[in-house]
DNA sequence: ACAAAGGCTTCTCTTTTTGAGAACTATCTT
DNA sequence: AAGATAGTTCTCAAAAAGAGAAGCCTTTGT
């Protein structure tokens, strides 16, 4: 049993299929294919059932899926413990889009500076990807709205958004919310707000770009409600009128979140501290 | 990082250097050089350090070391429980020869009888290497003689030998004390003997095998101390006489060992069944 | 002090394994 | 029924692993 039939097994349980498994894997179907085929071979036992044009995990698919996240959780960690021993790591960071934008950059700009052997990497995803990434390891840490509850993660307090409407300065706007796309944070910020208005039946537009969405706004085609240094400084500053969100709305705290006992604390914590002042 | 470099890895520490590696694993001293060569270019970090012509561990090494036996652990375990859960299952069991000789066959009739769903398969050592070998999972559970104090091992008693003195008919022998090669079971117990009654400057003559020992104790070159077992029904019978040891050294228990929490622990338990009656 | 042996590395050549891509099959969707 | 989607099979080229020979540097023994 090799560790490249487990993560290409693991990949195909995640991305529930071949096809998600060979794109996730930078390789073809059949290679992705022909390694499940070896593997359950070796074991003398079927891992994967064809259920339609779907694979379903059989019950000893279950058993060893179970066994390889340990075995590939273990390989990363004897590589990180390497790292850190060698004084010189990689820290993977998670992060939204949007944080990346705003915050991200002067704290990555002081990890540089003062702790040259921390090499940080990014990886974006909305925050809801970001905890199941936490949680597999794909990342260190990750920058995420809202309380995490859950007892094998930990999280920092790094920043607290606070929350503004924004709408074009001619006051002159169609009742229209726009939100960005399944994910984000200032999305269910937004909806959630929009509930409490009574606004709900109120359309509401999707967008994947902040900046897509303050260009509509500026344009006076809806408004949006989103965290307020998205806004200032932002190309459209001038024509967008910012209004405060009412008080149990008005903030949103975003966290750093990392695995207990990750052997990359020092790194994270590190970070961290650059959202400390 | 794949596993086969770390069963190499682990293997050249187990065996003190490459040489002992490359025939452990079946293969040529080449192989295993290039095999962590690419390992310790792939960590970026060395693992051995050339000491004279031994290999030597880096910090990074040990700190290896220890992942590598956790994960090739969980790869023993994972394919244990898909084999246990099979139904079907291979049974790895360690056995100092003379046991195998002896106790051994009666067992594996009625498990090769009764619990077709077992494949048994014997590894024979000595006693010590034997225990070595359980807490590696080189066995899956062992025959060891003398108490095993050790709480990652569980010991179930199997059988119990009654130790004799061994000498010619004729009464008139050499002083002289047959023991088996390093770390026998019987051994031990010979020269505890010895040394208890005083006799300790005796010559003492090792030889590897049981029945060397035997045929020489019955052509009067000297006597042993051994399980009784072994004389009774062996063809040097009629030329020996057998006289039991003093109550304190008279048995020695022989016990089956496993690790605890072995997902096997129900076959082991079913051949450790055979041992009570 | 020198020859011999032991142990690791390097190099080369052969065999095996892996990977990419195309063609094929079966299922689901509309 | 046609098209799209998902998985498998087959083939050929590329890459990796294995075996063996030769070389280098220590240790050991006389």
């Amino acid at each position: 049993m090799e560790l490249i039939s487990l993560r290409t097994f693991k990949a195909v349980v995640d991305e529930a299929g071949i096809k998600g498994a060979s794109e996730k894997l930078n390789t073809v179907q059949s290679n992705v294919s022909s390694r499940i085929q070896r593997l359950e071979q070796e074991l003398g036992v079927r891992l994967f059932q064809l259920k339609g044009r779907k694979l379903e995990l059989t019950a000893n698919g279950k058993l060893l899926y179970g066994y390889a996240n340990q075995i590939l959780q273990l390989e990363k960690q004897a590589k990180d413990a390497i790292r850190t021993n060698e004084g010189q790591y990689e820290l993977v960071i998670g992060t939204p889009e949007t944080f990346a934008a705003i915050h991200l950059p002067r704290a990555l700009k002081g990890l540089r500076r003062d702790h040259r052997h921390i090499q940080p990497k990014i990886y974006t995803a909305t925050s809801g990807q970001l905890i199941t990434a936490v949680k597999n390891n794909t990342v260190d840490c990750a920058f995420a709205g809202g309380h995490i509850i859950n007892d094998e993660l930990v999280s920092i307090p790094a920043v607290v958004e606070k929350m503004v409407k924004v709408t074009a300065n001619d006051q002159n706007y169609d009742p229209i919310l726009f939100v960005r796309g399944d994910g984000c944070g200032y999305r269910q910020a937004a909806l959630a707000w929009q509930r409490e208005m009574g606004d709900s039946e109120q359309q509401v537009m999707e967008m994947s770009s902040v900046d897509g969405i303050l260009g509509c706004v500026a344009a006076g085609l809806g408004y949006t409600i989103i965290g307020w240094e998205m806004v200032s400084n932002s190309r459209y500053e001038d024509s967008l009128t910012i209004e405060p969100l009412t008080a149990h709305h008005a903030n949103i705290q975003i966290s750093l979140i990392y695995k207990r006992d990750s052997l990359l604390e020092e790194g994270i914590q590190t970070l961290a501290s650059f959202f400390m002042d």
